[in-house]
RNA sequence: CGGGGCGUAGCGCAGCCCGGUAGCGCACCUGGUUCGGGACCAGGGGGUCGGAGGUUCAAAUCCUCUCGCCCCGACCA
């Protein structure tokens, strides 16, 4: 092992993140077992490992929106047109591309309906039924659903026909109480995203060429995927009262008038899944966070003779009443596949850690501990490994985090203009540039037209780019993106 | 939706140009030996060539249409 050549893969017949990201992209979602593609275009099957990981985060992200006071709830899956055509920018948004059930059965329908592209339509005109008073707000729901997008390009996880997502949508008694609620709710997304996700984001605001069709405002986090294209990975909508004008959600305040409500919505989805593999993944396949890792630990037994595997298999007995609940680990004792050939399937598919027991680590009542980003081995006493395998989880947490900062850092420019913006892209540059905007349109439409570069966001915290300061100017982010 | 590429066994591919009804590697099954970085030997199963139509005595191979996938672009979580 030690003497062994240094290999930076042994994984076979994975193609290289420098030699074709998106080849790469592809067959790890394959091979890792994530998803697989269907018969319908665009739409993929989520398998039981990629479903895994979406459980965690639906676990972990619901607990945040219910501490934030929101209640789930759930709304069909079929928009009547009628509805969706109420708010203009909203169905010029989203019209090109819902697909629409026209037939009932053998009838053709009066009124044909969109399969959501996202729900404010269905939402709206339920919220104006629900609100009369002032008593009745804030009104703070959330959904877990899957929407559907005819889209023109699709790829597994970024961007599906169909995809699971959850959508907050809230209504508020004032402008200023709305607008708290969606810097609250992008604050729990970036919370979430970097802490279990372990993945850095830039929260800001979008411009108006990239804000959602009906808002007044979009938040968003984008985070750098490692090949330097940008991700956006949620979004905060101040809806004002457009919806509320349009769908007549009104309310009477404390004086007896009455008013519209002012409404937010937000979301993330499955998305994210892939923001997880281009963020963390490298030339052996995936590697996970441990925070929602379906199997954070596996544990592979090694024995050549019958009393090695019987004193194997006992051993791993006492780890299991060990560890108990602690993290979620799996054995695999398959007969037909040797240690190594799991070493790299399990690497493969991004598992944190794994754990080694063979006839030496019975001999020492110790475990081989060996950790998926670094390979760095260490030998667990089995008394210490209840306290030591959830710290190495921890550690590793913070590891893929630290290291994936170091790399959106690096690939975060700043230019003092659109020059140096163009210069940037056409000289081969990738990532994030950050550059003082005066909110030109023009501006924004050339790096587009030039660089195929969009604006991100305006940063929140601006705090590393002081040197942006300009009178009159905002700190914009451009980026490639998905 | 525009440009390009590709659909042959579960996966990766060859065969197509010069029609004669499929082949390789891995995977899979059985038996045995193995097992601390993708083990080995022997035996075995599996496809009618994305789909539809056409040309032909004969089509994976030629023609037309269609569906799907991948890459680049425009549009989007």
């Amino acid at each position: 092992m030690s003497d062994a050549p240094e290999k930076t893969s042994f994984v076979e017949d994975l193609t290289d993140q420098s030699d074709d990201f998106s080849r790469w992209y592809n067959e790890v979602i394959r091979k890792a077992q994530l998803a697989d593609n269907s018969p319908v275009k665009g739409c993929m099957v989520i398998r039981p490992y990629g479903y895994g990981i979406w459980e965690n985060i639906q676990r972990l992200l619901d607990k945040r929106i219910k501490a934030t006071g929101h209640q789930n709830a759930y709304f069909p899956l079929l928009i009547p047109e009628s509805l969706l055509q109420l708010e203009a920018d909203h169905v010029e948004g989203f019209a090109p591309e819902c697909a629409w059930v026209t037939q009932g059965g053998k009838e053709p329908l009066e009124e044909r309906y969109a399969i959501r592209p996202t729900s404010e339509a269905i939402i709206g005109h339920m919220y104006s039924k629900w609100i009369e008073s002032y008593r009745d707000l804030p009104l703070l729901l959330n959904q877990w659903a899957n929407v559907m997008r005819w889209e023109k390009r699709t790829r597994p996880f970024l961007r599906t026909s169909e995809f699971l997502w959850q959508e907050g949508h809230t209504a508020h008694a004032s402008e200023q109480e709305c607008r708290e609620e969606v810097m609250r709710m992008l604050e729990v997304y970036r919370e979430f995203v970097e802490t279990e996700l372990a993945i850095p984001v830039h929260a800001g605001k979008k411009s108006d060429a990239e804000r959602f069709a009906g808002a007044e405002d979009t938040f968003t986090i984008e985070a750098l995927m490692r090949d330097g294209k940008a991700l956006q990975a949620g979004t905060s909508h101040h809806l004002g009262q457009h919806f509320a004008k349009v769908f007549d959600i009104t309310y009477q305040d404390e004086t007896g008038k009455r008013q519209h409500v002012w409404q937010t919505s937000w979301g993330v989805s499955t998305r994210l899944i892939g923001a997880l593999v281009m963020t963390h993944g490298d030339d052996a396949g995936l590697r996970l966070p441990p925070n929602v890792a379906p199997i954070q630990a596996v544990i592979v037994p090694i024995y050549r003779k019958p009393e090695d595997k019987a004193a194997v298999l006992g051993f791993l007995e006492q780890i299991k009443a060990a560890l108990g609940e602690k993290v979620r680990f799996h054995i695999d004792d398959r007969d037909q596949y040797s240690p190594g050939w799991k070493y790299n399937e399990y690497e493969m598919r991004g598992v944190p850690v794994r754990l080694e027991v063979g006839p030496k680590d019975v001999a020492n009542s110790a475990v081989m501990s060996v950790r998926r980003d670094t390979r760095a081995k260490e030998s667990i006493p089995l008394a210490q490994l209840p306290e030591r395998l959830p710290a190495l989880l921890a550690e590793i947490q913070k590891a893929l985090f630290d290291q994936a900062s170091a790399f959106r850092d690096e690939k975060t420019v700043m230019v003092q203009d659109l020059a140096g913006v163009l210069a940037h892209f056409e000289g081969g540059g990738s990532g994030f540039v950050a550059v003082p905007w005066d909110g030109s349109v023009a501006f924004e439409a050339e790096v587009k037209a030039k660089a195929g570069a969009t604006l991100r966001c305006m940063p929140l915290d601006t705090s590393r780019f002081a040197s942006l300061e300009k009178p009159g100017h905002r700190v914009a982010l451009f980026a490639r993106s998905y």
